[in-house]
DNA sequence: TTGTGATATCTGATATATCACATATCAGAA
DNA sequence: TTCTGATATGTGATATATCAGATATCACAA
């Protein structure tokens, strides 16, 4: 969206959507915090009904839980969901670049490359939005060249899960160099046209729960 | 659900999602019709809050578009997004059987035995409502196995998707007796452990949509 | 002291009224 | 005849009031 409107047109519900996912990656809605919808809505200053509304759509993708007359709660995210999610993630990546294959371009294996520039510059200017949306823009070149529109529906829908969740002020600097490097060597794979090996390396390295456990944890806090 | 509760503790929301979700499956709701809100709640005795809860949650997961203040429809089902549809559900299928094959045992192919002759049985007596829930049963196995929970509820609600789709009066006999055919051929890899090959099979030829494109070509009716 | 029933309070669920945008129709001017 | 602005109608979006299940607390009987 690069125009700004005079006249803003966005219904209250999706409004009040993106407050409460705001809300919950800026860390202050955490897991386990209840949602109380007569305050809520006070504060926001709407009706309880598109903040049910906004609460319907977030349950359904799995932020929070409506536990019928007793409250809502912001849904944990376990070590096991996060295995889970990465598992899945991989799964759906690496099929979607296999299938794209023959779509990928050298201006496709440029752009990558340009993308995992930034985000070098990015990291080492501390500036984490843009290393982080850099970061899905690199993923979803091969992901769109699928053409797989549920693919992409899905996986976003997964990162937005792991990445809106409350993060840390800081990144962990080790793993996004480790990020980056794997980058560099996906997109080395593509540009030879190595996809099956490419594919691989996205399931079994960089979307490898097992391969990135270190530092999920730690990014995630469950070394207490 | 065994048991009849003496008092029906369902919520009105949930309530309405089943309604419409029945009329869907049962084709009194065809794609591109259009979901009167007033008329709607009227008909069904209740006020338009659940039923507006109802739909929220149909529209997140893809069977209805809410047009603010225009009109809510249900969504056609095209044939690029059954395709896409195949591949997501061959993709993690495969990764599900993959990942949870050290705990498949004897008992399990066992089960899968007995349920794919179930589903003969109920194909000879055309009880599809049988046929449908024992398929379902069949590849849940393997995809319980994996353990993995996104798994299972992405595939769930895709299928939900598929089949729920407005369907015909009758099943395609010949493409339920290739995919009883197909159930047995997967079931004897796995029982000979060949995982991998089971993996593929599922992928490449059970949710392959080139392979079943003329059975899916004729069922969802788009040779017309 | 413990257990049970009654009452109070909490909180989301639902009903109803009203609003606000989208579209269609009508009337008048050019 | 065509175009434009005003008005009417349609339909979902939102606000507000009330309901109804869940939980906590209190009082009384055993």
């Amino acid at each position: 969206m690069t125009t700004k409107h005079v006249l803003n047109l966005t219904s209250l519900k999706d409004q009040v959507y993106m407050y409460l996912s705001d809300q919950m990656k800026k860390g202050v809605l955490k897991p386990g915090t209840a949602i109380n919808m007569d305050e809520t809505s006070e504060r926001l200053g709407v009706s309880k009904t598109p903040l049910r509304d906004a609460l319907i759509r977030l349950e359904v993708e799995g932020f929070v839980t409506i536990h019928p007359r007793r409250g809502v709660v912001v849904n944990p995210l376990t070590l096991q969901e996060i295995r889970d999610y990465y598992q899945v993630i991989g799964a759906l990546e690496s099929t979607a670049l296999l299938s794209g294959s023959a779509s990928l371009e050298d201006s496709h294996v440029e752009k990558m490359r340009r993308l995992n520039k930034a985000m070098i510059e990015a990291l080492k200017k501390r500036n984490f939005g843009v290393y982080y949306q850099k970061n899905l823009d690199l993923h979803d070149i091969y992901i769109n060249s699928s053409g797989n529109r549920i693919i992409k529906m899905t996986v976003d829908t997964l990162k937005k899960r792991l990445y809106d969740f409350p993060r840390p002020k800081d990144y962990i600097r080790e793993w996004e160099e480790e990020s980056i490097k794997e980058h560099q060597a996906l997109i080395g794979l593509i540009a030879e046209e190595k996809f099956q090996e490419a594919a691989d390396y996205i399931r079994d390295v960089h979307w490898s729960f097992e391969v990135q456990e270190k530092y999920l944890r730690k990014y995630y806090l469950f070394d207490e």
